[in-house]
DNA sequence: TAGATTGTTAATCGATTAACAATC
DNA sequence: TAGATTGTTAATCGATTAACAATC
């Protein structure tokens, strides 16, 4: 890759990856930078733009392959080529992630989920096994994991980062509503706010009615 | 408010708040554009520019007052006039969000949960009951419900967006990971997908390697 | 070929950063 | 008062949009 690409065209990736695939699963074979604008309320040249930060996708005077420009956002995406992940906290959040997220769709594969409570330990959720917090760090030396998805309670929160850090974990994805600042090395953290977007929905909700 | 307010300040409004509640419970009195900038990562004119679009918060020379400021935040964020909210789908998502997210904290009141579940009607989870969904309609015909959280299957997310719209739910909060673009009138719809935040996370971690 | 649509360069727009007078 | 820091205007930077030659 010749130059940086912007933050915003790869947060822009993941919606064109999801509207392609509804696209193809609608039997369309074809579409255009014209007629996927205006599907997703983008313009034409934003589009334009934004695929030829990876090169040459379409073809003058036709368009796009549905198909092929699907598999290749993909593989931009590195969905071909999966990363190993496991859910630390096993409560109502990490349990709904490991049973209704679709972790392998998006390159990913759930080895193992982690959690404190005696009795959760030994037993699996929709397949994957939950070991207890005490053998997370005696897996770590021993699996390979690339990202660790934090749902455990806040004021455990940066304690499991830092020994996931320090085991080679490269990739934290943190549920748990607290920023993690720490400096981690290499490893990338990516916080979920799930507040930050519900606040911005209830600013514009009573934007409306005042 | 004399124009418009970008999107980009709105959705630096919630980290503010957070960062400013983190700091007045580490007991600070006092900041500036300066050090709070330091400390999110953000530059002082940043912030200067952000917080003068809703007016002067800070006194020259001395800087912001912590408290006033997050209160001030808060105002414009509307905590201080909560909008009631239901969950619609109280599976394992669902539950979470219900047990575990502080709709309270954010400006928000859970007045009531929704599932098909013959088991599940009657129950309450954490104190809040949980109804069948077949009185949705009626709920919604004799309540003032503001936002409804769609934690259901993905067949009846748009079935049941409509229904809200319908029943005069101005806003509403999508978990289901389908994109609801059809045409709700009024009602605001926040889409919240997680996958596109681990597809980004992913992104940045294999081009670390490579 | 003629029409369509890309890839890409140029123009515009908006957001961020810098600068500085006002003032606590 | 002198120092600090805001509020605000000006400059810069980057992202989006428009335009158009290339070409399928």
């Amino acid at each position: 890759m010749k130059y940086r690409i912007s933050a915003n065209v790869i947060r822009r990736l993941p919606r064109y990856l999801r509207r392609l695939t509804l696209m193809e699963r609608q039997g369309f074979e074809k579409t255009s930078s014209g007629d996927l604008g205006a599907r997703m309320g983008l313009t034409a040249s934003q589009i334009r733009q934004d695929l030829n930060c990876f090169g040459g996708f379409g073809q003058q005077g036709y368009g796009y392959n549905i198909t092929d420009l699907k598999d290749g956002i993909g593989s931009i995406l590195g969905l071909d080529k999966p990363l190993t992940v496991i859910v630390i906290g096993a409560g109502n959040l990490g349990r709904a992630l490991i049973a209704n997220f679709h972790f392998e769709k998006y390159g990913f594969q759930l080895t193992a989920a982690f959690d404190p409570a005696p009795g959760l330990a030994g037993t699996s959720i929709s397949g994957t096994p939950v070991l207890h917090s005490d053998t997370l760090e005696e897996y770590l030396t021993e699996n390979r994991v690339d990202v660790a998805v934090l749902t455990l309670p806040r004021s455990h929160t940066l304690r499991a980062a830092e020994l996931a850090s320090q085991k080679g974990v490269r990739g934290i994805w943190n549920f748990t509503g607290i920023d993690i600042d720490a400096d981690l090395g290499d490893t990338i953290v990516e916080n979920v706010h799930l507040s930050d977007s519900l606040l911005t929905l209830g600013y514009y909700l009573r934007g409306k009615t005042e």
